[in-house]
DNA sequence: CTGATAAGTTAGCAT
DNA sequence: ATGCTAACTTATCAG
């Protein structure tokens, strides 16, 4: 029951018999059609039909196991690619955001000096040197709309 | 061929007739260690003990297989788990991303105007329009100093 | 021999 | 009926 249609046959005997022709046996029996098989099966014991019939079945299923497991494999080779391109793309995003936070401490050191030597030009300044922290800088200095005028810097006591 | 051992067996007779008794049917034949196999067989013809043995076999491998696929479904699983965590790890990557080039933007666009605030304080400064870059706000924004106190202010504010 | 795995077979579900 | 898939069996291979 395991394995029977391996062996090839070399059977070229009865063909003209018009009688039982079961020889019909290669694997070629799963591609016929259900009116293809019928034509061969005309003048067939009804067990001899039915045996037929489940050894279609079976070859059938025969490929249905092998796409299955196919199937199977591609899906895992997929989900690994899938992985493979994420860890690509964490390690992209990751360079990337380095590379961010090192130009923000960059540009957060040079806001700072800016904003120390804009404050040393206060009149009234105390200089707190130890107290410019990073970036707050809001404390200090304010970015403003101008209204709609012409002239430029109308500003109070700074230089 | 395809299946006899589901069957519970209720077979509790010839128990003591110290003669053939391959009733140790159940599936704990598989759990048996071979030293212990060897006491059961115990007077039993060769083919029975060859017989035996097979079933033994076959019990082992359904479990081999049955384990086979469980490690295929959680090999599987896994991978679907790391692949969700990676898009996870994506996603904040790139939340974390977008975060900081919007805080880039804003420090260049304060440090620009610094610059350009800076420039104009410069003794002998032309302005160098052609080198302001980025937010050419120069015409929209005026830098004012904070209102008279002390130094420590109360706001801020930059659009 | 033991364990693992690919391929084939069977049972059962869904279309 | 057809196709798919879980579980089982068999054939093989590695250790």
């Amino acid at each position: 029951m395991t394995s029977d249609s391996r062996v090839s046959k070399a059977l070229k005997v009865k063909r003209e018999c018009g009688e039982n022709v079961p020889v019909l046996s290669d694997s070629e029996l799963m591609s016929l059609s259900v009116r293809e098989l019928n034509l061969h099966l005309r003048g067939l014991s009804r067990e001899e039909v039915q045996k037929l019939k489940q050894r279609r079945r079976t070859l059938k299923n025969r490929g249905y196991a092998a796409s299955c497991r196919v199937k199977r494999v591609s899906q895992r080779e997929a989900l690994e690619q899938q992985k493979r391109e994420l860890q690509r793309e964490v390690e992209r995003l990751g360079a990337e955001n380095a590379g961010m936070r090192r130009e923000l401490e960059g540009l957060g050191a040079r806001l700072a000096a800016l904003q120390r030597f804009a404050r040393g030009l206060e009149p009234g300044s105390g200089n707190h040197l130890g107290t410019a922290p990073r970036l707050n800088t809001a404390s200090v200095i304010t970015i403003v709309k101008t209204p709609p005028q012409g002239h430029n810097p109308r500003e109070q006591g700074s230089s």
